[in-house]
RNA sequence: GGGCCCGUAGCUUAGCUUGGUUGGAGCGCUCGGCUGAUAACCGAGAGGUCCGGAGUUCAAAUCUCCGUGGGCCCA
């Protein structure tokens, strides 16, 4: 660009020059600390909340995200890094969509798995040890304990860049936190949901706590236990069930026995060797009798419906005292036929399904065996039974009952049962008191909040999801443990009056003793505060005596799963509480109501019937209403191997090897590897290699277009400011055709995002990246920016590249937040006007396709231009002819209403010229003419080649491209020949002044030493040469003087020997 | 044991909704070419029981069923 155009003291903007092999990592961290110090993340944010719309000042839409909380106590995962990043992807994209996005941060810090950590530390193996260590202390290690980790959960959340507001985060153990919790609990107690009631529950006897189902599950061993068949004996007929246990212990708790109502039962008379007798069980079991080598010695004598047998007594095997009505048939529906008899004993205090049947038909309880796992003496005497770990009664039991002649058989049965994790103590089912939340009563109303909710991916919603709240079951709130809420119930020690405290204030009120101000809720302060009883509901109708809370605090299940109220303090936190969500008024507020519902969580698979199940169940129980209106389920990481990473099995990866040293990927380059690697619902296996192929792929070649743009943009000086406006309908096919793509492009980007397929819209950039605008525009483009003269092409081909890079920053913003910001501060921080367009890319707008500049029929014939393109070399490679030289002609055969396209193309392109406008020098023939380095294209509908001509097949897209080929003129002359070698000898002196890392500018002397056809040619072309090499002359002979300025080399051009030299000027 | 998801070249995967020429890419491998943006790129080649079986159909990677291997959640 002349100098002269500029206007008098104006200074001349430049892009800053960049390296063309950039230190990813480094780039990383500079953006890191701008953005620190600018306070660009809170400022994207702000910047909505209060924008300017049609001139009035209004607050942006919200778009309401809620931070599923991590506990800190380990440290992050490459699993907590994939949420991270697909959080932050979703929340940078609707931010730039210009919705007001806040993202407060919130930890999760309550729990066994916490309390479990500090037992090891501290080297405590019961609760009774931790009493004995005592509480206060105890839970103040467990408060520790959860921020442990803090630090580098704060800086991984930071290094990956995501934008999540860490500074006044919600944290469970808080108690606002707590006080939300307990209102929240209240509200579920005066709808009558909160109610006491026993749970069989995974139990170990020696740490004498119950388990969690994850704990459980880690703790199967495959044993062999005795597999019995007893004989119940009925009260009014000569006949028996036959029952099947594995577990003997459990018949001094028996209460019933069930069978399937629907199943056909058959009654046996069992003859010949045996002792006569008459047994009842499913017919589709009798293979239980085969199998003892019966086979014959029985007859059928009655075939019975299950229902049939309901309500017959039978005769108990021992004498334990059962509360309340007993021993008796029942039916239920999972007796299965798998396995034993279709008869199933049942002892409502060691089994789930048993505790259900008789809470529902109305039977009695049996509880024979102390907290330890030891029987009592409830169990008769003369067993000599009382004090005997359960599962060391089995020997005993199986005697006695083959003494009273109702062990019909006894076998081994190997499976697998549990045991606890941590002592190795089989583990025991085991009725427990506990305090429930009725969610079967909300059944019907989860179920309709659910259809409010969008599930990603959608199947979850009335798969797994949908299967488990159909057949929900109430939640056992309540855990015997130290670290967690405490459960807001007291209890009358006088009358037995139970009430639920909803509040500090009510605490306050109604505590004996005076309660500080900076109390902590915990236990076991808590424990200490002593209620004057006044009824249920604190009218003064009650006893007056001393009410004590329960010992309990809550699942932390609960705790997360009131997230999207008690992270505002709701409903304590004043002055903040506006109209809700739906209204029109107070928008801008930080309460509850402005935040609810959430229109989009997201964390992995694990989480349904976790967080994404108790925040429903919170929720639903509470508001009635569906806590977010969007969730996207993640996959899990998986290693190289495909097996799950995970602390126990030491196949973590450590992420720091991939943010910090020489030769790391960074951030940018992990996420664009977890984006483009899968549908985010599907589990992605993990490999550093992996990553680095992302970054090599997609990254450097981002980079280089870039860098490419830079360079070349510097030397001549150009500034898009000066250039103006082109209207892309007068610029080049080329031009026209990767501005339509680029628009193709985000209209498929937006689409894909709003499906959370995030690895369609990222893969669909990377494509448009790598082959469209790097190998198609970019390298087809390269002469045209290569002219050293002014020229209006040149301009269009500037402006097309600088227009495409900078909506390429904008739409890859939200998924590679760094090396955007880093490119559009230079490309857009460089030039612009406006001071709010140039800080950062993050403030920008997300593009909308414009779909006016989307031209199908252009994209569609470019890609035909790229298949005779493909074809020609196809047709040179088997020609033996390489690119390099120059051919006459090709001819292409393909249908009238293809060339009268064409013809079309050219006209618009004459009309342009005829109206004054600048010469559009680049149609689509342009491009196949320079690819295949030929003189003339030729489009032909019939053509008899000859055979100077190779004819190659084309394969072209759509009805017209039936038939298309294309033939190569193959002979060669003089004169092409002779460009051939003149086009040798330029790429020999490119490739040396690249071997010398000259400036691109550089100029230089050629000198050459050749045979007389390389003279020749170097007479008639060295204009060419000389331009093409930024050489001021060239001449024959060695150079004359030997310094340390002249390069020399030896080249091989097809058989001729060529000595080349080059001297820098 | 139950529910849900996944299985395509040595590896990573597209195609499956709506069945229709010869299942398409990338990495890696062999050969050739291009290149003053590129660690790239282009052309040719080698590499597939589309997990197995059955069914529906003129036609199945695609739809249905039954297996099998893996994952997750729950018993």
């Amino acid at each position: 660009m002349p100098k002269e155009w500029l206007k008098e003291g104006e200074e001349r903007a430049r892009f800053r020059s960049e390296e063309q092999r950039p230190n990813f990592v480094r780039l990383e961290e500079a953006v890191l600390n701008r953005w620190e110090k600018d306070r660009t993340f809170e400022q994207s944010v702000e910047r909505r909340r209060c924008e300017r719309l049609n001139g009035e000042e209004e607050g942006c839409e919200k778009f309401v995200f809620v931070e599923g909380p991590p506990t800190a106590n380990g440290l992050p995962h490459p699993g907590h890094i994939l949420t991270r990043v697909v959080k932050d992807l979703v929340l940078r994209y609707k931010t730039m969509q210009g919705f007001l996005v806040e993202r407060k941060a919130g930890w999760d810090t309550h729990g066994l798995p916490v309390e479990i950590e500090v037992e090891k530390e501290l080297g405590l193996n019961s609760k009774r040890e931790i009493e004995e260590f005592g509480i206060e202390e105890f839970n103040r290690k467990c408060k520790d304990s959860v921020f442990r980790y803090e630090r580098e959960w704060v800086s991984a959340t930071k290094r990956v860049g995501f934008w999540l507001d860490m500074n006044s985060p919600y944290i469970t153990f808080e108690n606002a936190y707590i006080e939300s919790v307990w209102w929240s609990l209240k509200e579920i107690w005066k709808k009558g949901l909160l109610y006491r009631g026993h749970k069989v529950v995974p139990y170990c006897p020696r740490c004498e706590t119950t388990l969690s189902s994850h704990e459980v599950a880690q703790g199967y061993k495959e044993v062999e236990d005795p597999s019995i068949f007893v004989r119940f004996r009925l009260k009014h007929e000569d006949a028996s069930l036959l029952a099947w246990t594995t577990t003997p212990w459990t018949l001094f708790g028996n209460v019933a026995l069930a069978v399937h109502p629907e199943h056909t039962y058959a009654k046996v008379r069992l003859k010949g060797s045996r002792k006569e007798e008459i047994l009842i069980l499913a017919e589709a079991r009798l293979e239980a009798l085969e199998l003892e080598g019966l086979e014959g010695e029985y007859e059928v004598t009655e075939r019975l419906k299950g229902s049939d047998l309901e309500g017959k007594e039978y005769e108990p095997l021992f004498e334990v005292s059962v509360e309340g009505e007993a021993h008796k048939v029942v039916t239920a529906d999972f007796v299965s036929l798998e396995e034993g008899t279709g008869v199933v004993h049942i002892a409502p205090a060691f089994g789930a399904d048993d505790y259900e049947v008789c809470k529902q038909k109305g039977l009695g309880f049996s509880q024979p065996v102390n907290s330890k796992g030891r029987f009592t003496s409830e169990v008769p005497s003369w067993l000599r039974l009382e004090g005997a770990f359960v599962k060391d009664a089995d020997r005993r039991i199986i005697e006695v009952l083959e003494q009273r002649g109702v062990l019909f058989k006894e076998s081994a049965y190997l499976h697998s049962y549990p045991f606890c994790w941590r002592c190795g103590s089989p583990l025991l089912y085991y009725a427990r008191e506990s305090w429930f939340v009725g969610m079967r009563s909300l059944r019907d109303r989860l179920l309709a909040n659910n259809e409010k909710i969008n599930w990603f991916p959608a199947h979850l919603k009335h798969g797994r999801f949908g299967n488990f709240l159909e057949s929900i079951e109430d939640w056992a709130l309540s855990r015997e443990r130290f670290w967690g809420t405490p459960l807001n119930i007291w209890v009358c020690e006088k009358c037995g009056t139970e009430c639920c405290v909803g509040s500090v204030a009510e605490l306050r009120e109604r505590a004996t003793s005076s309660v500080p101000s900076n109390f902590d809720l915990h236990r076991p302060g808590i424990d200490e505060v002593v209620l004057k009883c006044e009824g249920e509901g604190g009218a003064g109708e009650g006893c007056g005596g001393e009410m004590r809370r329960v010992k309990d605090v809550i699942d932390c299940w609960y705790d997360s799963g009131s997230a999207p109220f008690a992270q505002w303090h709701y409903p304590f936190a004043e002055g903040e509480e506006k109209e809700g969500r739906e209204g029109k008024e107070g928008r801008e507020g930080k309460g509850f109501k402005q935040n609810f519902p959430a229109d989009f969580i997201t964390e992995a698979i694990d989480q349904t019937r976790g967080w994404f199940y108790s925040l429903l169940a919170v929720s639903t129980a509470i508001f009635d209403a569906p806590p977010y209106l969007n969730v996207l389920s993640l996959g899990h990481i998986l290693d190289e191997k495909g097996v799950k990473m995970s602390k126990s099995k030491g196949n973590v990866v450590d992420l720091n090897s991939i943010f910090t040293g020489e030769g790391a990927a960074g951030a940018d380059a992990l996420r664009w590897y977890l984006y483009t690697a899968g549908p985010l619902w599907d589990d992605i296996r993990f490999s550093e290699p992996a990553v680095k192929e992302r970054q090599k792929k997609f990254l450097n070649t981002l980079w280089n277009s870039y860098f490419f743009f830079v360079t070349y943009a510097s030397i001549d000086e150009f500034n898009p400011a000066e250039t103006g406006k082109i209207p892309v309908g007068k610029r080049s096919a080329l031009d026209r055709w990767v501005v339509s793509r680029l628009n193709s492009l985000t209209q498929e980007v937006v689409g894909a995002i709003e499906r959370f397929e995030i690895h369609t819209a990222a893969r669909k950039i990377e494509e448009f990246v790598v082959a469209d605008l790097s190998n198609w525009f970019i390298r087809r483009s390269r002469r045209r920016f290569w002219v050293p003269e002014e020229n209006f092409d040149k301009d269009c081909a500037y402006l097309t590249l600088y227009e495409v890079l900078v909506s390429l920053c904008k739409l890859l913003a939200p998924f590679v937040p760094f090396v955007t910001e880093h490119i559009y501060q230079n490309l857009v921080g460089a030039v612009s006007e406006e001071e709010e367009e140039r800080e950062s890319v993050h403030f920008c707008d997300y593009p909308s396709a414009d779909e006016s500049l989307v031209d199908a029929e252009l994209e569609d014939s470019m890609s035909t231009v790229s298949k005779l393109v493909e074809a020609g070399r196809r047709a040179r490679s088997d020609a033996g002819i390489k690119i390099r030289q120059p051919l006459n002609e090709v001819v292409v055969v393909c249908s009238g209403e293809k060339q009268e396209r064409n013809k079309q193309e050219r006209n618009k392109e004459r009309q342009g010229q005829a109206r004054g406008e600048s010469v559009v020098k680049f149609g689509l023939e342009e491009v196949v003419r320079e690819e295949l380095n030929v003189r003339e294209v030729r489009f032909e509908e019939v053509f008899d080649g000859g055979k100077e001509y190779k004819k190659v097949e084309v394969e072209v897209n759509g009805e017209d491209g039936v038939g298309t080929s294309l033939f190569l003129d193959t002979s060669l002359d003089k004169n092409l020949l002779e460009e051939g070698l003149v086009r040798d000898l330029v790429r020999r002196v490119q490739g040396m002044r690249k071997e010398l890392d000259l400036e691109y500018t550089a100029r230089i002397k050629i000198s050459f030493v050749g045979d007389e056809e390389v003279k020749e040619a170097v007479k008639n072309f060295s204009d060419y040469i000389c331009e093409e090499t930024l050489a001021v002359g060239i001449e024959e002979g060695k150079p004359s003087a030997s310094s340390s300025a002249i390069y020399e080399k030896r080249w091989k051009i097809g058989k001729k020997q060529v000595l080349l030299g080059i001297i820098r000027t």
